[in-house]
Formats: C-alpha cells, structure tokens, sequence
DNA sequence: GACGGCATGTAAGTCGTTACATGATTTG
DNA sequence: CAAATCATGTAACGACTTACATGCCGTC
C-alpha cells in the first residue's frame, strides 16, 4: 500500500473516531487545512483504496433514505498510520503569493511596498482571528490538535507582528527621505 | 497572458537584472524556494511564452561555444509584474508532514511522540542555520529580498523555540506521570 | 579522460483542483 | 418552497516533477 498525499489525513482523522468521507472532508477544512488539504477529489477515491487494501473498513450507515458509509481503522490500519508517524521524513512544500510579492516590492513605489506590507498583515491578522475564534471549542477537546492550533496562533501572531514592524520602519524612511529632500 | 504560478518568479528575476534560464532557476533555488519553488520545466517553456507575449526579450549571449540566452524585461513586462504586485491577490498553500505528523501524534507513545517533536525541531534548527549562512551575503544587497530573509530566520527560530518549549512539557508530564504511578 | 558544473530542452507521468451531476434532508 | 447542508462520486483539466537527452567547458 503506498501512501500518497491524502492517506495520512484519512488514517488520522479516522483514529480519532469512525467518520464517512464527507465528515472528513469537514474536519479537515477546519482543522489541517492550515498546513495540509484534501479535496472530495481525493478523499473519496481514497477511502476505497484504503478499504480494497484492508486499512479501514467502511459500513453503511445511512441517515433517512440518504445513503453514508462511514469508514472506521482496521488493526492493519492504525499500524500503518503509526507507522507514518515514526518515519523520519519531515517534508515541507510552501506556496506564499504574499511573501512572493514581498520579495519582489523594490519594483514599486514605496507607499505601494507599504500597502502591500499592510495586506500582507491583514491577511495574517484574519487568519489568527479564525483560529483564535476555533480555540475555545479545541481547548476542550485538548491533546495534539491543541497544541498545533496553538502553535498557528502563535506563529500569525509573530508575523502580523512581525510586518507592523516593518509598516513602522517603511513610514519612518519616508519621513526621513522626505526631510532630506523636501517639497519635490 | 494569463498568469501561471511560474510567471511572478520569472518577471521577479528578470527585474532584478538579464538573466538565462539557467540563472533563473539557480536564484530561485537559494531564495525564494523557501516559499516558492520552480522547475526547469516550469521556467523554460514560460520563458518562451512571455517572448512570444512581448513580456520579455531573448538575446543570444553565448560563453564560448556554449549557447546560452539571456532575458530582460521588456516595458510591458514591467509592467504585468507591477501589476501583480498591486493585486490584493494573496492566496497560499502549505503541505507541511512535520505539524501533520505532530497533529496525529496522540496515536503514538509519550516517548514516541517525544522523539517526532525533536525531529520537528530539528528541521527547522536545519533551516535556520541554512538561512543564517547566506544572511551575510544577503545584508550586502539589502532590500526586500532581504527582509524576507530575516522573516524566514525569524519564523524558523521561532517555531524550534516552540518545539523545544513543548519538549520540555512533555518531558514534565511524563516525570509527574512516573512519580503518581511509581515503578511500573 | 572523468567528473562536476553550465546550459537548454522535452516527454511522461503524477498529483490535485474544480466543476459538475445526483439526490435527500433540514430550516427559514 | 427555496436555499443551505448532507452525501457521494467522476471527468476534465491544469500544475508540477522527474527523468532523460544533448553537448560544452574547466579542472583534477
């Protein structure tokens, strides 16, 4: 059984309890979706090859007249997800338009740099603001999904911080450069 | 013309100075990879495409019997990239194994877990001395890129302070564990 | 003369998103 | 009854990586 992008997710989620393929779907777009996402287009196919290869186990469990499945670990699964996660990779693959476009400000004006500065602390601020907003409900629940919500306040915070920062020194250059060479 | 993911990198560089495909790729690799990786085959036929759109203009400029092209930003593609740079556009996306892992790792042993956040804090105590080793050469040029530089030394040292602050819990909860259920 | 770096390029294949299709249920 | 949500799934497309092919240059 190889695993690809969307297998740790699924065996993940599904240690913590039995789920269908929609609540995973869920969970994840309110949980790891900071730092990993999976889409139906992914998980649904998965779940199959996961069942076909006897990692989990799916059981119909319709609502109504509307059908679900929902999958639950087998053994055989949770040893491949503790398997997964005593592995020593550590990969990462990051795309960040906003430090992209950070990187290349010296190609505008400076108050265009410093609106693009503040866009980029607004985007952070937003971000803390929804996991700040999460925290409350995951501090009951506690454990490991905790601490890494934690761990996402604390580092958009840092950054928002961090580019205020960088406003304040942005602003104060203008000044100065306006001093030196004024009424131009 | 239509933007891609590798269009911005490309007029980024080419901003900063004429450049061949080669180069391109080679800058990429040891500036913005941290938050925006690119391919040769990404940056070849991109460069061709923004020829062909009058973003950019090829010149042969051969070392010896090695032919070699270098590009330079036309008027028109300094302008797609200021463009850019002014769009609120700034979309993200992380994969990260690490904090994925460090999610999931209630299904493993206390010490299990342990060891998975030494490893976490060891890979960005990786990166962190991988970033501070080009910081000097980096200070010389100043600018943006930069200051994005030393966000990424900010934020890496911030996160294996974090780990190392966690390991430290854990090792805490695991002393207090011992003494309320003694030689076990 | 072998190896590593310079230099350009393509083909095949994988990976992942998006949009769509279908239909039941709940809520305003 | 309309809209949102629950629920499952697929097809098409686009993004990206990898491996490979080619060949020159400098140096050990």
């Amino acid at each position: 059984m190889e695993f690809t992008s969307v297998t740790p997710v699924v065996l993940g989620i599904l240690h913590l309890g039995p789920r269908s393929g929609y609540d995973i779907k869920g969970m994840v777009d309110n949980s790891t979706r900071f730092f990993w996402g999976a889409s139906y287009g992914q998980i649904y196919p998965e779940l199959r090859r996961l069942a076909q290869a006897g990692l989990v186990k799916g059981e119909s469990a319709p609502r109504g007249a509307r059908r679900r499945t929902v999958y639950r670990l087998t053994p055989k699964g949770r040893r491949a997800l503790r398997d997964w996660l005593r592995s020593p990779s550590v990969d990462w693959d990051i795309k960040d338009e906003g430090f992209l476009k950070l990187f290349f400000a010296g190609a505008l004006d400076r108050d265009e740099a410093l609106e693009l500065v503040r866009r980029l602390r607004e985007r952070h601020e937003h971000d803390l603001l929804r996991l700040s907003e999460v925290e409350p409900r995951a501090k009951g629940h506690g454990g490991f999904p905790y601490l890494v919500l934690q761990w996402g306040i604390g580092l958009n915070r840092w950054t928002a911080d961090w580019c205020a920062q960088l406003e304040r020194s942005l602003l104060e250059d203008e000044e100065r450069t306006r001093h030196a060479e004024p009424a131009r």
